[in-house]
DNA sequence: AAGAAACATTTTATGTTTAAAATATCCAAT
DNA sequence: ATTGGATATTTTAAACATAAAATGTTTCTT
């Protein structure tokens, strides 16, 4: 067998041909990035924490929000279905780190908030999270940096606009 | 209510505090980023082809390995559990779109390729999928391509030098 | 040849995610 | 007041994901 093949990374992107569309590298090349270093967070914060990533994400939209959000809310921010927020906050409930309080005046939404000891843990893995994206991240230069952020705004808006 | 609220995108970078490192705020945009391209394609593929995005990555691998592949190959390409690919092989299989052969000479590896009807099918899918793909990224000029790429290659060493 | 170790896959148990159906509430117009 | 439509949440069912155990096969060592 040719030993060059052991070389290959074995990853998204070895589906690329070399006749692909540059925007076909560049999607399984962002995605490739994304993947290593969400599954890199994810496998941090349940080694040192014992959580999981989709908990966490809640628990921080919450952090920023003091006054609470609605389950609602938690939906549209993490971008994800109502009936998955449901379930992971009725995890973090069990866990005592969020509260969810019925609003006065409409009895359809609750409240949701971090409890004391969410607010306590969320501060030690926030701590530790951004560390984590440092260290995945960390290299770029100021440079790199704005251009990056400028690109994928670009690209961010460019992908809202098309209409599923 | 602050009517300026509403005009907020509500997502990930939705978590994005003032004083946030700039890694923390390019990694919530790059995670922004692939969710929306990825759930678009992902809701094509299931509008116009039936499929979900895991049955297409699977058969994406067998197209370019004409071949076949086993399930340990299509395991690491991937990315995901060996008991994954089983189950998205056992999908693909049933709907009669690839095949798991025996391995003459080794009894305990299967050879996965796809069939007749796998293959003419994911012909059609993949230059539908290409095309989408260019809507999302093909805005960017020659010269931001290079520049991404260079950017997510070296991301991409930095993160996977990181040990767990 | 026998046993141990490595390998390839499947099975099992658990958990995450989505879309869609079900439940309950709110509000506006009769 | 009552009906109808919109809103907020939970429940359900199916697909997907992982880790770990189980099964069977191959290879290595002696």
């Amino acid at each position: 067998m040719d030993p060059s093949i052991a070389q290959l990374s074995l990853d998204h992107e070895s589906r690329i041909e070399h006749d692909d569309h540059q925007a076909i590298r560049l999607w399984l090349r962002l995605l490739t990035c994304t993947n290593l270093i969400e599954r890199h967070l994810r496998n941090r914060l349940r080694s040192e924490f014992d959580i999981t990533l989709p908990r966490f994400d809640l628990m921080a939209q919450l952090a920023r929000e003091p006054q609470g959000l609605t389950m609602g809310d938690l939906s549209q921010r993490m971008m994800v279905s109502g009936g998955n927020v449901s379930g992971i906050a009725t995890q973090l409930e069990k866990e005592g780190l969020i509260s969810r309080e019925p609003v006065p005046g409409n009895r359809r939404a609750f409240c949701v908030t971090l409890t004391a000891a969410g607010n306590k843990r969320f501060a030690e893995m926030a701590t530790a999270h951004e560390g984590w994206i440092v260290d995945c991240l960390g290299e770029l230069s100021d440079a790199e940096y704005e251009r990056m952020m400028a690109m994928l705004k670009d690209i961010k808006a460019g992908v809202s606009a098309i209409k599923d």
